[in-house]
RNA sequence: GCGGCCGUGGCGGAAUCGGCAGACGCCCUGGCUUUAGGUGCCAGUGGGCCUUGUGCCCGUGAGGGUUCGAAUCCCUCCGGCCGCACCA
C-alpha cells in the first residue's frame, strides 16, 4: 500500500461505521488470526509429535508404544525449488494431512513427516551461475517451502524433518553404500550376503576361484577384480549414457526414449567410461513377483513389469566357420527356440566383440553384391558400418526404423538343428544393450528381420503354420506370421543325413511343446539351455557433479579400491573453487567427464590409517546420483536422531513391519506423482531388499499402499505468436473468447507453472480466503488420483461453506456462541448419523472430494433448521476437523473444549439414525420410474409388491396390460414387467 | 506399433454392489436485504414439448448386445490421456 492513499478512502470509512466488517465474521482477516495462533500452539505442544517405541523418540508418558495401532503416511521426497510453491504442489501434502489427522482422531499412532530431496542439479547450476554455494541456496529454498507448509497447518512431526544434505544423514547414505558395497548375491540363497561369507569360501577351496589358483596366491589387485565380479555395487568399464552438455553420465532411464536427457533435453552418446555401478539385475525376480504383496495402483506394478522386462526363452549356440573363428560360437538368446528350423540368417549387434574375430579377409566367392556395402572387404564393410551406426543419433535411429540397414561379415555359421549355412550379418536393429547382442533371424516369424530378410533377399522357411488362410510359402507373404498359437511345420532332420540318436522332429507340435522339445535336445548336447532374460540392466551410480554425496571409497598407490570404515563417515563434500561441471558442446561425443571433486587436491589426497599403518590414498571422485538420499529416508523418518544404528530394529518393526495386512511390510500410505513409478520406486525397493537381506530391517518392501495423485492443470493463454501471457491479467470479452491487454489471446489446458505464466501461489489464496478455504477447495476439486484445472472463481464455494459453518455455531456480531442447548430432533440425527457414516467411510477411502460435499449437506441441514443443538455442533467440528483443522479448533475451544481436538475421537455413526425412517421407493413399469412409495425400510418383499400393485398412480400406467412379472428389491424398488 | 486408463449439464465433478442420472460446488437467472456496489439470504438452473404438473418425451462419446432394469457388464468404432517402443 502505496502513502498516497487518496483521502476519501479513509474519510469514507471513518463516517461509515456500519460498514466496517464485523470483527466476529468468518473473514480471510480472521481466519489469519485463528491460523497463526494454532500453528502456534501446535508447534509449541509438539502436538503433531509420534513416539517411537524407543530410542531419542520414545516418550514415557506414551504408554506401551508397541501395542498402540500405528499409521506410517508418507508424501514422496520433495526437492525444495527456489522460485517456491504453487497451488499444485500441495495436493497430496494437504490430502496425507487430511488422512494423518482422520487417523490420529480414530487411536492410530501417526507417524507424518515431511523432508527434503535436497541435493540437486538446479543449486549446482545456480551456484555455477553466481558463485553461491549450494548449501545456501538449497536451505534457503528449504526454509522458504518450510514457511509456505506451515502455513498451510500441515500436521507434521518436525523432529524428523530431515534433509539429504545434512552430513548425520547421508552418513548413512554413505554406510548403506557400504552395505551394498561389501555384499554379493548368493543366487542359490537367493539373498545378499556378507562379502566376507564369500571371501571365506575362497579361502577355503570350497568356492575356486576363477583361474584355479589358490585364494592365497593372488595379489590384493587381482583378489579385489574377482570380488569386483561379485559385489552389489562395483566400478567397472562399462559402455553409459555420456551427456556432453550435462558434463555427467545419466542412468538409462534417466535418457528419453529419443536419446537425449530427461532433464535439460541435451543429446546422449554411448561411451565405454569406468562407472559405479549398483548390481540391481539380480534382484529382478524379486523385484517383480513382491509386487504381488503391495496394494499399488494396477499401472504402476505394470509400468514396473515392464522396465524389468522378464521374458523367457533359450541361448542357443552357432558354431562359426571359417578364418579366424577359431571354433567359436556365437550365442543368441531367443524366447522363439521352437522356430530354430526357420533360422536362416543372423545378426550381431555392430559394436559385438566376436564381430573382429569372425571377419574373414575376402568375401566369399558368391556374395550377394547388396551384402557388402560396396567394400572390397569384410572387414571394410563392417568398419564403415560401425562408423555410420555410430554417428547416428538416437533419434535417426528412430525414424530410420522402418528401413532395414546392415552389412554382411563374410562368416557363416551354422544352423545347430538343420545343420545349413547361415550367413552372419551386423545390423544396428540388434543392440548389444539386450540378451546377448546377436539373434538368430526367423525372418518367416519376425517382423524385423522379415523387413531385413526382404532388404537382403535372404531366405525364408516358414515353420510355423498359417492359421490365417496364407500358404506356406514366405515369398507370396506382406509380412511375418508369429502367433503363438499354431503348430510347427517343416522342422524335422531328414532320416539321410542326421543320425538316429542325434534327429528331432518338432512337427506337429504346439509351439509351447515345441520349445521345451527343442531346448531339451540343445541342452542334451551342450550347446543351448533355457533362459530367463531381463531388459533391465545394472543400475549406473555415479555422476560427475558437485552438490552429491560423495563415494566412502579411497584407492592406495597401486590402484586398490578400498572401503572406508564407518568410523571414518560422513566423507563430506568439500569446499571447491568451482561448482561446474565440465560440460562440452552438447553434439561433442568425443569429449569425456572429468569430476569438479577432483578440481581439490587437498581433499582428493590424503593420509590414511585403513588397518595397515597411514599411507597414502586418493579419494574416489564422483558423486552419487540424486536417487542415492531417497532411496531410504522411510528409514530415517523412523529413527531421524539414531547415531548407532540407520534405525533401530524396534522402530522399524513398529512402522514397517509386516502385518496381516501388509505381508511384505512398509509404510501405510505412500502418495505422490505417477511420474516416479519406474524410477525411484524401483531403487527404493532394490535397497530395501538389500538391506532387508542383510538383517537391517525386517520388511521386506519400503512402501505397502501407494497413491498416484492427479495434478493441477491451468488454463493457459497464448499471444499471437504463441507466447504465454499472465494468465491472471487475461480478461473474458464476452463473447467466449479472451483479450490481454486488449489484444485477443487463446486459451488452452496446460500444467501450472512460472514458465507458462499461470502459477497461482498458496500464499495469494490464503491471504484472500485463509489457509482452510485453501485446503477444503484442493481437497473437494475431485478425486484425489485425477488431473483438474485449477479455477480461481470456485474457490469461494469453500469460503462460503466455512462461513456458514462458522455462523451456525458462532454470532457474527458478538462471537459468542449460538448453539442451542435443546436436544437434537429425529430428523437432525438422521442428517448427522448419515453424514458421520459416509464420511467416515469416505475418509478411509481417500474420497475427499465426497466428505467435504456430504459435510457441506449436513452444513446446509443446520442452516435450513435456524438453529444448531449444542450435539450436533460438536460433532460437525470433529467431522471436518481432519479437513480444516484451524477453524475447527477455534470452534472446539468455542464450545469449552480445553484440550485440541487432534486426539479427541472421530465421531462414530449411530446404526439407528443411519437408515431413514421411511424410504422412497421408486416404482417402475417397464424400467421407467412411474410412482414413487414412502415405506419403511424393513418392509418386506411381498408388502411392498402388494403396495405397489396398489398405488393408484400404477394402476393407471399398467391400465388393461397383463403383468408379466414383478421385480421386487425392498425397500427400495419395484419393477413391473407388462406384457 | 504394443500395453494401460478414461469419455456424464455451460464448468469441476457425484452416483461405493447392475436399481430414482446429474449429489456438492462454480457459473448463470430472478427475488429479498442494502442509498449503491459487494457480502448474505431465498428460489430456479441437463435438453425438448405442452395441457404448467403428482405431466410427457429425450438424455451419461457413437453404434450394437446381455438384462425386468445399463453411466455401470460384453462387442465394434470414434476421441482423449499415460507408459513402452527394432527388447529378439
Amino acid at each position: 500500500m502505496s502513502e498516497t492513499t487518496p483521502a476519501s478512502g479513509p474519510a469514507e470509512d471513518a463516517t461509515e461505521p456500519f460498514r466496517a466488517e464485523s470483527a466476529f465474521k468468518y473473514t480471510a482477516a480472521l481466519a489469519a488470526d485463528i491460523e497463526s495462533r494454532w500453528q502456534d500452539v501446535w508447534e509449541k505442544e509438539g502436538t503433531f509429535n509420534a513416539p517411537n517405541p524407543v530410542g531419542a523418540l520414545a516418550d514415557p508418558a506414551a504408554g506401551d508404544v508397541a501395542a498402540k495401532p500405528h499409521s506410517f503416511i508418507m508424501d514422496m521426497f520433495p526437492y525444495p525449488s527456489g522460485s517456491g510453491l504453487h497451488v499444485g504442489h500441495p495436493l497430496g501434502y494437504i490430502a496425507t494431512d487430511v488422512f494423518a489427522r482422520y487417523q490420529r482422531m480414530t487411536g492410530h499412532n501417526v507417524l507424518h513427516t515431511l523432508g527434503y530431496d535436497a541435493f540437486g542439479l538446479p543449486a549446482e547450476q545456480h551456484a555455477v551461475a553466481t558463485g553461491e554455494h549450494p548449501r545456501v541456496s538449497t536451505e534457503a529454498a528449504m526454509a522458504n517451502m518450510r514457511r509456505q507448509l506451515r502455513r498451510l497447518g500441515l500436521g507434521h512431526d518436525s523432529r524428523r524433518s530431515i534433509a539429504t544434505i545434512d552430513p548425520d544423514y547421508y552418513r548413512w547414505t554413505q554406510w548403506i553404500f557400504l552395505q551394498i558395497f561389501n555384499s554379493w548375491y548368493d543366487g542359490e540363497a537367493g539373498r545378499a550376503r556378507p562379502i566376507a561369507e564369500l571371501v571365506a569360501q575362497f579361502e577355503a577351496g570350497s568356492r575356486p576361484a576363477p583361474d584355479g589358483r589358490p585364494w592365497a596366491e593372488l595379489t590384493g589387485a587381482e583378489r579385489e577384480d574377482v570380488l569386483g565380479e561379485y559385489r552389489l555395487a562395483y566400478s567397472k568399464e562399462v559402455p553409459v549414457n555420456w551427456c556432453p552438455g550435462l558434463g555427467t553420465v545419466l542412468a538409462n532411464e534417466e535418457v528419453t526414449a529419443d536419446g537425449r536427457s530427461e532433464r535439460g533435453n541435451f543429446p546422449v552418446f554411448k561411451s565405454n567410461l569406468r562407472q559405479w555401478m549398483m548390481r540391481i539385475t539380480t534382484y529382478s525376480d524379486r523385484l517383480i513377483a513382491d509386487l504381488d504383496l503391495l496394494d499399488w495402483p494396477e499401472a504402476i506394478k505394470q509400468q514396473q513389469r515392464n522396465w524389468i522386462g522378464r521374458s523367457e526363452g533359450a541361448r542357443v549356440e552357432f558354431a562359426v566357420d571359417g578364418q579366424g573363428a577359431g571354433g567359436r560360437a556365437i550365442t543368441v538368446f531367443t524366447t522363439r527356440p521352437d522356430t530354430l528350423f526357420g533360422a536362416t540368417y543372423m545378426v550381431l549387434a555392430p559394436e559385438h566383440a566376436l564381430v573382429d574375430a569372425i571377419v574373414p579377409a575376402a568375401w566369399p566367392a558368391g556374395t550377394h553384391d547388396d551384402w557388402t556395402g560396396g567394400a572390397a572387404t569384410p572387414a571394410e564393410a563392417v568398419a564403415a558400418y560401425r562408423a555410420t551406426a555410430a554417428a547416428k543419433s538416437d533419434v535417426e535411429r528412430q525414424v530410420d526404423a522402418k528401413v532395414k540397414t546392415g552389412v554382411f561379415t563374410g562368416a557363416y555359421a551354422t544352423n545347430p538343428v538343420s545343420g545349413e549355412p547361415v550367413p552372419v550379418f551386423i545390423a544396428d536393429y540388434v543392440l548389444m544393450g539386450y540378451g546377448t547382442g546377436a539373434i538368430m533371424a526367423v525372418p518367416a516369424h519376425d517382423h524385423r528381420d522379415f523387413a531385413f530378410a526382404r532388404a537382403f533377399d535372404l531366405p525364408m522357411r516358414c515353420v510355423v503354420r498359417p492359421t490365417d488362410g496364407r500358404d506356406q510359402d514366405p515369398h507370396t507373404w506382406d509380412d511375418a506370421f508369429d502367433t503363438y498359437d499354431s503348430v510347427i511345420v517343416n522342422s524335422a532332420h531328414s532320416t539321410d543325413d542326421v543320425a538316429t540318436e542325434d534327429r528331432i522332429s518338432l512337427d506337429g507340435l504346439s509351439v509351447v511343446e515345441a520349445k521345451q522339445a527343442v531346448t531339451a535336445w540343445l541342452a542334451g548336447r551342450g550347446i543351448g539351455e533355457g533362459t530367463v532374460n531381463y531388459r533391465l540392466r545394472d543400475w549406473l551410480f555415479s555422476r560427475q557433479r558437485y552438490w552429491g554425496e560423495p563415494f566412502p571409497i579411497v584407492y592406495d598407490e597401486d590402484g586398490v579400491m578400498h572401503a572406508l570404515p564407518d568410523s571414518m563417515l560422513p566423507v563430506e563434500v568439500p569446499e571447491v573453487e568451482d561448482y561446474s561441471p565440465h560440460t562440452y558442446d552438447p553434439y561433442d561425443s568425443t569429449s569425456s567427464p572429468k569430476t569438479p571433486l577432483s578440481r581439490n587436491e587437498d581433499w582428493v589426497n590424503v593420509e590414511l590409517d585403513l588397518g595397515d599403518g597411514v599411507k597414502k590414498y586418493r579419494r574416489e571422485t564422483n558423486t552419487m546420483p540424486n536417487w542415492a538420499g531417497s532411496c531410504w529416508y522411510e528409514l530415517r523418518y523412523i529413527d531421524p536422531a539414531n547415531g548407532e544404528k540407520v534405525v533401530d530394529p524396534a522402530n522399524e518393526r513398529y512402522w514397517l513391519g509386516a502385518t496381516a495386512e501388509k505381508p511384505a511390510g512398509g509404510a501405510d500410505l505412500y502418495v505422490g506423482g505417477a511420474e516416479h513409478a519406474v524410477l525411484h520406486l524401483l531403487y527404493a525397493r532394490f535397497w530395501h531388499k538389500v538391506l532387508h537381506d542383510l538383517g537391517h530391517v525386517s520388511s521386506v518392501e519400503p512402501f505397502h499402499k501407494l497413491f498416484n495423485q492427479g495434478m493441477i492443470t491451468a488454463d493457459v493463454y497464448r499471444d499471437e505468436r504463441g507466447f504465454p501471457v499472465p494468465a491472471a491479467e487475461v480478461e473474458d470479452d464476452g463473447h467466449g473468447g479472451y483479450t490481454w491487454n486488449g489484444e485477443a489471446v487463446k486459451r488452452e489446458a496446460g500444467k501450472m507453472g512460472k514458465s507458462l505464466k499461470n502459477a497461482v501461489a498458496p500464499d495469494e489464496i490464503a491471504d484472500q480466503y485463509g489457509a482452510d478455504t485453501l485446503r477444503l477447495y484442493e481437497m473437494s476439486m475431485g478425486p484425489l488420483d485425477v488431473s483438474r484445472p485449477w479455477d480461481d472463481r470456485a474457490v469461494v464455494g469453500s469460503y462460503r461453506f466455512l462461513q456458514r459453518l462458522w455462523r451456525n455455531i458462532a454470532s457474527e456480531s458478538t462471537g459468542e456462541l449460538v448453539v442451542t442447548d435443546e436436544p437434537a430432533d429425529e430428523a437432525t440425527l438422521r442428517a448427522l448419523h448419515k453424514a458421520i457414516d459416509g464420511i467416515r467411510g469416505d475418509m478411509a477411502g481417500l474420497r475427499f472430494n465426497t466428505a467435504v460435499a456430504k459435510a457441506i449437506e449436513l452444513n446446509n441441514f443446520l442452516v435450513k433448521r435456524g438453529s444448531t443443538p449444542r450435539e450436533v455442533a460438536e460433532q460437525i467440528v470433529l467431522l471436518v476437523a481432519p479437513l480444516a483443522p484451524h477453524i475447527a479448533e477455534e470452534l472446539w475451544r468455542k464450545l469449552g473444549h480445553a484440550e485440541s481436538l487432534a486426539y479427541a475421537d472421530y465421531p462414530v455413526a449411530d446404526p439407528a439414525y443411519v437408515v431413514d425412517e421411511s424410504v422412497t421407493c421408486v416404482v417402475q413399469i417397464k424400467g421407467k420410474v412411474k410412482a414413487r412409495l414412502e415405506v419403511s425400510p424393513e418392509i418386506t418383499d411381498a408388502d411392498l409388491e402388494t403396495l405397489a400393485l396398489a398405488d393408484p398412480a400404477v394402476v393407471a400406467a399398467v391400465g388393461d396390460a397383463a403383468v408379466r412379472k414383478v421385480i421386487v428389491r425392498a425397500p427400495k424398488l419395484v419393477n413391473i414387467v407388462t406384457g
